[in-house]
RNA sequence: UGGGGUAUCGCCAAGCGGUAAGGCACAAGACUUUGACUCUUGCACGCGGUAGUUCGAAUCUACCUACCCCAGCCA
């Protein structure tokens, strides 16, 4: 093991003290995922931490389905689930299931009853619960904690074998019911569950809970460090217990060190929530472009190594923090700025008409298709006396800080020429119908230097295409709380405009991207079937 | 009134007894055919508070304070 690694956070040190004081070989860690919902950021956190600090000391990552309750699993998280992981640019090294296990699980509660450390419980759910005491008074002993070794084996099998109902029975581990930490107050290890599993079929009626089957499951991959998130700080001891009771693990025994889990200002995490709104029909699905799902980032357009940036960002710590969603948006700009191909769209037109232009006239305009390269390749859109411009590039009367058109003001078309805008034209509602401008061809001579510059498509050349301009998916000011959705949901939250492009961004295969005032537009459906264009568009300053 | 955690710039986050990294955001300036991008500069005499140990403390000690998690046969 190279001992020249310099940690970069806790976990790392904490590996590192590992190596040094147990001789650790090899690094091994593992994702975990219960396949019971789409990936989403929280999870890429967890996943580059997992891999990247395996990968740092050059050991290796298993990817496992944590399948241990039958009621909310299936098999299509599990093919999103390694899709994103692959999309993400991550390798496992071995592909395994929780349930894979099951029998060697059984086995290891056989040998805690055999050593007279679990006990089969006829308590029902509710009495269970009234005796577990509460944070500040220990709880009561189960009446039957003290059954024989024999008559616990013999009802263990029992339950196995599918000879008792849904909640009849338990298995619990005999810890200590006055133990300070609940999660130590004799644990229910097995609950009965006559339930087709998704995977196992009807092989079992009898499933193992999270406590008891992770830990007994890292042992049995030998995993030597199972990181996951603050909530199951409290868990720890008993993690320990399973791994230090059960005497037919092999090898090392795994350590679990937790991290804090990825909150982004103004988005929710949670799978419940999102499954509510997929359900209840509030987004298009699990890759609505609103949702924080890695689905949904790819569908914006966001890269795999941008979101990978971002988790290394933030970094990895053990504090509760609520990450801006700019450090995200910084990440996924930065990297367009460099790479995107640049097309012209005008996202909310209006009309202007070059007064004088010939009406029949029309030239070759070359821009960059991407300014930030050196050499870049160009492409041409043409300019008309009729155009589109950008309805946020023109004000009648500008602010102080205002730059581009304004009424008798001057500006440059990207491009192309210096303009003025003489008239402005409205219907009779009082809105501009359009704007008569003029070229002012001698600009140079006049010495006129307009200090903005805008973009423009030629309205015969420009492709009509449908955008959608997102927001939050919550009111503002509102906090989900379980089934709230319907109350809290952000009726505006997504805008449907009629917009324009050029011809130029159909012959692009995938990511075309435009940039400008935070603006950003994926067009991921550019090139499928039924010849419909759809872009859809997300504003990164609004994103919260 | 129990147990487990966390507190360093607006937001993340390094720091591990030798005198406060970095990123995002923000501000000022330069450049610019998208006032974008890029560049340059600025941005914690201060590290939740109060005592103490020390030549020296964000780092050690004690006592406070605030916030988060835990009483599923969920994970």
């Amino acid at each position: 093991m190279d001992s020249n690694i310099v940690a970069s956070n806790f976990i790392e040190q904490a590996i590192i003290e590992d190596i040094k004081e147990k001789g650790l070989k090899k690094i091994v860690t593992r994702f975990p995922p219960e396949p019971n919902g789409y990936t989403h950021i929280g999870h890429a956190k967890a996943i580059c931490i997992d891999f990247l600090t395996a990968e740092k000391f050059k050991g290796y990552t298993n990817l496992r389905m944590d399948d241990t309750n039958p009621n909310k699993e299936s098999e299509v998280y599990v093919k999103a689930l390694m899709e994103d992981i692959k999309w993400l640019g991550f390798k496992w090294k071995n592909l395994t299931y929780a349930s894979d296990y099951y029998e060697f699980l059984y086995n290891c509660a056989i040998d805690l009853i055999e050593q007279g450390k679990a006990f089969v419980c006829d308590l029902s759910a509710e009495e269970v619960s009234s005796m577990r005491g509460t944070l500040t008074e220990p709880g009561k002993e189960s009446p039957y904690r003290n059954r024989s070794i024999e008559e616990n084996l013999k009802l263990f099998k029992e339950m196995r074998a599918g000879k008792y109902a849904d909640g009849e029975k338990t298995l619990r581990a005999k810890i200590d019911m006055s133990h300070p930490n609940i999660n130590m107050r004799d644990p229910v290890i097995y609950r009965i569950l006559h339930v087709k599993h998704f995977r196992q079929g009807d092989k079992w009626c009898i499933y193992p809970m999270y406590d008891f089957a992770h830990p007994l499951s890292d042992a049995y991959e030998q995993v030597t460090h199972s990181l996951c998130s603050l909530e199951f700080e409290d868990h720890r001891p008993l993690y320990n217990w399973f791994v230090d009771n059960c005497r037919i693990l092999p090898g090392v025994k795994p350590r679990q060190i937790e991290f804090a889990r990825l909150n982004i200002d103004g988005t929710v995490m949670s799978k419940r929530y999102m499954h509510e709104l997929v359900q209840k029909g509030y987004v298009d699905g699990w890759d609505d472009p609103r949702l924080p799902t890695l689905s949904g980032f790819r569908r914006k357009g966001y890269t795999p190594s941008a979101i990978r940036e971002f988790c290394t960002r933030i970094g990895v710590a053990k504090s509760n923090s609520i990450v801006q969603p700019h450090i995200l948006e910084a990440c996924i700009r930065e990297e367009l700025n460099k790479n995107a191909v640049r097309v012209v769209a005008v996202l909310d037109p209006i009309k202007i008409n070059i007064t004088n232009y010939p009406a029949n006239k029309t030239e070759k305009i070359a821009i960059s298709n991407n300014p930030t390269i050196e050499n870049s390749k160009k492409h041409n859109i043409l300019f008309s006396n009729e155009l589109y411009i950008e309805r946020e590039d023109f004000m009648i009367e500008p602010t102080n800080k205002f730059f581009r058109l304004t009424l008798n003001g001057y500006v440059r078309l990207m491009g192309a020429y210096i303009i003025k805008c003489d008239e402005v034209v409205k219907d009779k509602d009082g809105n501009i119908d359009h704007l008569n401008c003029s070229i002012v061809y001698d600009a140079k001579e006049q010495n006129i230097k307009p200090k903005g510059t805008i973009h423009w498509l030629s309205r015969n050349e420009a492709v009509k295409i449908k955008t959608r301009k997102f927001h939050s998916l919550l009111k503002e000011g509102e906090v989900y709380e379980s089934g709230m959705v319907d109350k809290i949901i952000n009726p505006n939250s997504m805008e449907e405009h009629i917009s324009f492009i050029e011809p130029f961004a159909l012959k692009q295969k995938s990511n075309l991207q435009f940039i400008r005032n935070g603006y950003y537009i994926e067009d991921s459906r550019l090139s499928k079937k039924d010849d419909r264009v759809f872009l859809e568009t997300v504003s990164l300053k609004d994103s919260k």
